[in-house]
Order: structure tokens, then C-alpha cells, then sequence
RNA sequence: CGGGGACUAGUUCAUCGGUAGAACGCCCGCUUUGGGAGCGGGAAGCACAGGGUUCAAUUCCCUGGUCCCCGACCA
């Protein structure tokens, strides 16, 4: 991608409104633009930044028998009234459709996938059976707050499992947890497991957790066995596990994962017939992780004070090609030159092209958006004087020093980054 | 949903009773190029909306809207 046609440009200032690292940075480097409280485009970068989460969670959801399905936005409002959320649901955003009929904009699938189950599954046959989606969902939050952390609309990623049995149900669980925990380390996030309060569903819950000062969560962590609780359960200061002192932080919840109580199979009838053909209950697990909260929290915990610093696995392109001297013709085309043999060894490379933009502009935009690697080609490295001709001039955006390394090598330390 | 703050150029802000100004960004010209360069010229505004006070309101008052922050809430 060519700077120069990228939409849209950088912002020195980030807008009055944007107080949260998250936003500020993510809204002046051109990856978001809020629409509304709670709402936000993701533009050109942005929108790579979730598709590289999107496909990191898919990949491990593939692996432990996930289906990708797409549920719908709209949801008919009967099927939350069969479950009494039409009402219960306090973030829940209702509408009239023709008719007057009465639809919702779903914050999360039960009502649907529930009643395509009870549809489709007759046998223990059918069963166990893992549907998942990656879609955006819908809450009226009565406070939406700090960029990505907490929206109105969301993207996320939600998967149901169905199961013959409670102890299927639970060691499948503990199989999605193991999922969890691989994602969250590819995507460069160290992410606690915490117990949290059950809510409506479950006695037990588990929560995701990215420590981080500006986190609207609180949790306890042991200072000896790194056992994490949630603050709604934490009566004493002391870990349940081993005794030791528990300390507070902040964090950001990122996935929460839960057993499903059987009423919505008992409203839905959800029910299969086992192999000594009695009829049974279908027991269930609903395991949830935020995919667009992910990406504020990747942010919130990883930049410095001039700009972003993406992880690779995570990066809206691997390489930022800087182009300095472009008005010298033969600059220009060396340049042009690394940057297509780039591109045709399948390197995403985001490259500065513009001409009359001086090198400070260059290299402050660059460490804004915070792609991992930095090449610079200019009139000083082009030079032969310099003895660094045949190489390229390459920085990481996490480091400080400015390594020379030839383009073999160079393409060699991007490809086995992640 | 309680409490606080803000709304003026594309953006960040100044003016704080006498119908608007800077910086950045943008356009043109010259100059310049390794960390947000310089000079000159230019375009850019129903001052959130409505009502009130006043000879006169962007400015003071009221109502509403929007956004941000703190809290409550957060299947």
C-alpha cells in the first residue's frame, strides 16, 4: 500500500473528546473515527488490525472443532420474550419492524442459536457440536467509555458448544480455556484467568483478564501462585489457592467463557435421544472474547509515548517502507525496486511514497502507526560512499537501534517473526 | 441513571457583551530534506439548537442536544 493513497492521513492532535490512550492514538494514526459514543469506523488500518485478530481466534477455534457459522443482527423479539430477556436485558437495543413487530439488534445468541439447535439435533449422534461466529453485536451501555474498551457496537467473537453431558460439556471447556490462552500469547497479550461471580448463567464463570492500569476492572492477583480473582468475589485478602497476599490491578476483561444453565434448553426444547433411546437434555457452553475490545487493549498496553507499537502477529503490515530523496530519480527507483521485490515475497509493506513531506513527518507517522519494522532508503544509504549500499537500513519499532542487513536476511528475520 | 466539564475554521484552541483570531492541516509559488523545516500568498465560520435579558449576545440566563470524565450499572 502506497502512503500517498491511504485513507485517511495522520493527525498531529488527537480530538478533544479522545482522553484514552486507545483512542487517542488509534484516532490520530488513521485506524479508527468515532461516530458516535460507543461507535466507531474502522478505516483501512483499523480493519486489518481485526482481521488479523479475527483470523488468529478462527484458527484456534478450527483447531478445537470449531464451525464458523453468521448469525443475524436482527433477531425477532418473540424468542427474547420466550426467554424473558426481552425485558431483563437492560443493555438490550429494541425495535419496530412492519406491523409493529417487535425485533432486537443482538447482544449476544442464545435466542437464535438455541432454537436452530432444538431444529437440527435429534440424536447423541448429532452431538458434541461446536458453532462459533465472529460478528458485531449490540449493547446500549449506559456509559460507553474509553475508545475501544467499551462500545455500543462491537465486534466478538462468540462460540456455543453442545453437549450430551455436564462432564462433556466441562472437558470441553477446559479444551477452549487451553484455546483462550494460545490466542491471547499470539496476539502478544498476557491474559490472567480469573474466577469471576456466575451471573445469571452459571456458579461459575471464568474471565480473561489484560492487567493494565487503565482497565475499568479490578481483580486480585496473588503475589505467590498467580492465581487472579474478580473483585465482585474476592471477600479477603488472602488466595484461596495458597494462601498468599493478594495485590489489586486494573485490568480489561477480554474473554469470558461460562457453562450455559439448561432453562434456555428446557424454553427452546433442546432435547436428544441417547444411544438407550432415552430423551435427554442438551448441555452447553458459551465462551465469548471481544474481538474489537482486544484490539484497544493490544494498544493500551503496548505504545509509547510517540505512537503505537503493534505486535507482529497483529500489525496492519509487517514493513514500513520509508522513502526519503524521492525527488532524486535514482533513489526513487531503488526504492520503487525494494519495494516491489517486497511485495512479490508477500511481505505487507505500507510504503511512504510521498515526495514533499520531510523526514521528520516520515519517521514520526511511521512510529504513530507502529508497524514492527522500519526500512528507510534515502540519498545517504543509496550513496556507494557509505558501504552500506547493498543493505538495508532497518529499525524496529519496539528498539532503538538501526540495524544494516541485507535484503535476504531482512526477509528472512520478517517471515519467521510470527 | 446521579455528579462534574466542554461545544467557536477540517483539527486543537484563543476571544468572554460592540456581529471573530492564532496554530496545525489544506491550496499556490519559492526554498528545503535523517526526527513533526523556512518565506510569501490564498481558501476556509448560521460560534450545537431554540428561547430569554439587552440598544447590542459567540460571550450573560433558561431549556434541549451532543461529547468527555468520575460514580452506579456491565448477559
Amino acid at each position: 500500500m502506497k502512503y500517498s493513497k491511504l485513507f485517511p492521513k495522520t493527525l498531529r492532535q488527537a480530538p478533544a473528546g479522545a482522553e484514552s490512550i486507545n483512542h487517542q492514538l488509534m484516532v490520530r494514526a488513521g485506524f479508527i473515527h468515532q461516530e458516535m459514543a460507543g461507535v466507531y469506523t474502522y478505516l483501512s488500518l483499523g480493519w486489518r488490525v481485526l482481521d488479523k485478530i479475527s483470523n488468529i481466534v478462527r484458527e484456534e477455534m478450527d483447531k478445537i472443532g470449531g464451525q464458523e457459522i453468521l448469525m443475524p443482527v436482527l433477531h425477532p423479539g418473540e424468542n427474547w420474550k420466550k426467554t424473558g430477556r426481552f425485558s431483563s436485558f437492560d443493555t438490550l437495543y429494541k425495535l419496530k419492524g412492519a406491523k409493529d413487530k417487535d425485533l432486537v439488534l443482538g447482544p449476544t445468541h442464545e435466542e437464535i442459536i438455541y432454537p436452530l439447535l432444538a431444529e437440527n439435533i435429534n440424536s447423541y449422534k448429532d452431538l458434541p457440536l461446536y458453532l462459533y461466529q465472529i460478528q458485531t453485536k449490540f449493547r446500549d451501555e449506559p456509559r460507553a467509555k474509553a475508545g475501544l474498551l467499551r462500545t455500543r457496537e462491537f465486534m466478538m467473537k462468540d462460540l456455543y458448544a453442545f453437549h450430551e453431558s455436564d462432564e462433556e460439556r466441562n472437558e470441553y471447556y477446559k479444551i477452549v480455556r487451553e484455546a483462550y490462552l494460545k490466542i491471547f500469547k499470539k496476539l502478544g497479550l498476557s491474559a490472567l484467568v480469573t474466577k469471576a461471580s456466575g451471573g445469571t448463567f452459571s456458579d461459575l464463570s471464568e474471565e480473561f483478564q489484560v492487567i493494565t492500569p487503565s482497565g475499568e476492572d479490578t481483580v486480585f492477583v496473588c503475589n505467590r501462585c498467580s492465581v487472579a480473582i474478580n473483585k465482585e468475589i474476592a471477600e479477603d485478602k488472602k488466595c484461596p489457592e495458597c494462601n498468599g497476599n493478594l495485590k489489586e490491578e486494573k485490568s480489561i476483561e477480554v474473554g469470558n467463557i461460562f457453562p450455559l444453565k439448561r432453562s434456555y434448553a428446557e424454553v427452546f426444547n433442546l432435547y436428544f435421544t441417547d444411544k438407550g433411546g432415552e430423551k435427554k437434555i442438551v448441555s452447553a457452553g458459551c465462551f465469548g472474547l471481544g474481538i474489537s475490545r482486544t484490539m484497544g487493549a493490544v494498544v493500551e498496553v503496548s505504545h509509547d509515548k510517540s505512537g503505537i507499537i503493534w505486535p507482529e502477529a497483529v500489525a496492519p503490515y509487517q514493513v514500513h517502507l520509508v522513502g526519503l530523496d524521492l525527488e532524486d530519480s535514482s533513489v526513487k527507483n531503488k526504492t520503487e525496486e525494494i519495494y516491489k521485490l517486497l511485495l512479490a515475497e508477500g511481505v505487507e509493506v505500507l510504503f511512504d511514497d510521498r515526495v514533499e513531506v520531510s523526514a521528520g513527518i516520515k519517521f514520526a507517522d511511521a512510529d504513530l502507526i507502529g508497524i514492527p519494522y522500519r526500512v528507510v532508503i534515502s540519498k545517504k544509504t543509496h550513496s556507494t560512499g557509505s558501504g552500506q549500499a547493498d543493505k538495508l537500513e532497518v529499525k524496529k519499532r519496539s528498539e532503538k537501534e538501526t540495524k544494516f542487513v541485507t535484503f535476504e536476511q531482512f526477509l528472512e528475520i520478517v517471515k519467521n517473526s510470527h
